[in-house]
RNA sequence: CCAGGGGUGGCAGAGUGGUCAAUUGCAGCAGGCUGUAAACCUGCCGGCCUUGUGCCUGCGGGGGUUCGAAUCCCUCCCCCUGGACCA
């Protein structure tokens, strides 16, 4: 498999697959990057879906970096606010569970280079240089926009400094001399800002690399939904921490993947919204590469990843039941996690 | 800093002296139904428990009036709109 395959490999997006041939084709050194606001305990979106593709990234000789993104959360007020709190989280727990995952799918952390935002910032005078380089080529109205997608709501009662938000993401991305920024689809306004201003700046377009977001287990607000709705809505029906029971997180036990997988929202034949499906598609089957179903008649059938849409045109066509679908989830999930436990025996989770 | 408007349970939004632990909607939770979930039906939905015509806390914070306050007064904080200042 080629570099650009393996650095594709799974993408929801990419902007551009021009810009991305031209640097492979280019030789340069590709560098990588991804931000994590630090908040509480790391789910399968933030610790599986992530790695999968630093894991790619590494196997094409890409350096891999994660911006353990202390003030970026602080602004957003994760874990109180309390800047102090979010440093020590993120020195203790979040750099572990994030190498832990990335072990388990596969990656190696030895070559994770993890920065802290702060010590990123600390007498950095370009850093600051570029934050005010980058304003001057953006509206308040551009911001206004990013920071909306983000999930935040803009409405009232905004602070000031989230505007500044993804200012600081985008100069996050040029001190760190990335040309691949990478994260989810809902970083996508924040990435087209830093593309943007790039040439503005002198500095190389950054390829923006998004993965998919893992829907969350609960019905969703609206349903049935079509496609482009589920895109516009994707940050609405995404695994989130503040729904504790439409997500799963790294840690949690078997009984209690088995618990809330049993609840999750999975429609017969729907490959358009199905949480499970959109699971093994989009998370098991590239960590696994192989799973075996059983089908409604009573055989078994393997999926292999690289054909994975044999998955959903079998599902679609009513050959596996979706009891028999959560089942096969509930077991690998389980056993994909099951590490998980052990590294964190003696680890006080930040609950 | 000035003027006006406003801060009610997870959210939205009623209520303007007692009958308010606070209408209602949404969300959430539990159970029933279904080879899963959803839809649908039932119950719960401030906290506590010995589950009761029970106790406690409660309508931005604090103080006051009153037999009695989410509702009236004072004060502080915060938000919104406009203005002033910077220019």
């Amino acid at each position: 498999m080629d570099k650009f395959q393996l650095i594709t490999q799974n993408l929801e997006e990419i902007l551009t697959i021009e810009d991305l041939k031209n640097l492979i084709k280019k030789r340069k050194k590709l560098i990588h990057y991804i931000g994590f606001e630090i908040s509480g305990l790391v789910h399968l979106g933030t610790g599986l879906a992530t790695s999968i593709i630093i894991r790619n990234l590494q196997k094409a000789g890409v350096k891999t970096q994660i911006l353990l993104a202390d003030w970026h959360s602080w602004i957003n007020e994760k874990l109180s606010g309390d800047l102090k709190k979010i440093q020590k989280v993120a020195g203790n727990y979040f750099k572990k569970a994030l190498s832990v995952s990335l072990e388990l799918v596969g990656g190696n952390s030895q070559k994770i280079d993890f920065v802290l935002g702060s010590d990123l910032y600390h007498h950095n005078d370009l850093y600051w240089q570029n934050f005010i380089k980058i304003a001057k080529n953006t509206t308040l109205a551009r911001v206004q926009r990013s920071i909306d997608i983000m999930g935040r709501k803009m409405e009232e009662g905004i602070d000031f400094a989230k505007l500044c938000y993804p200012i600081m993401q985008v100069a996050d991305i040029f001190a760190l001399k990335v040309n691949l920024a990478h994260g989810g689809t809902d970083q996508r306004k924040a990435h087209v800002i830093a593309r943007m201003v790039a040439k503005n700046l002198n500095f190389d377009p950054p390829i923006a690399l998004h993965h998919h977001l893992l829907l969350g287990l609960q019905k969703p607000p609206k349903y049935p939904l079509t496609q482009e709705e589920i895109k516009e809505m994707a940050i609405d029906l995404k695994m989130s921490k503040s729904k504790p029971e439409t997500c799963i997180f790294i840690h949690d036990s078997s009984e209690e993947i088995k618990r809330k997988i049993m609840k999750a929202f999975c429609p017969p034949k729907d490959i358009i919204y199905n949480p499970p499906l959109d699971w093994l598609y989009w998370l098991i089957l590239p960590i696994k590469n192989e799973i075996k179903i059983k089908l409604t008649n009573a055989a078994h059938k393997v999926y292999r990843f690289e054909k994975r849409n044999e998955l959903l045109n079998d599902y679609q066509a009513g050959l596996i039941h979706p009891l028999d679908l959560k089942e096969i989830l509930i077991k690998e999930l389980s056993g994909l996690l099951e590490p998980v436990h052990h590294y964190f025996k003696k680890i006080q989770l930040p609950v």
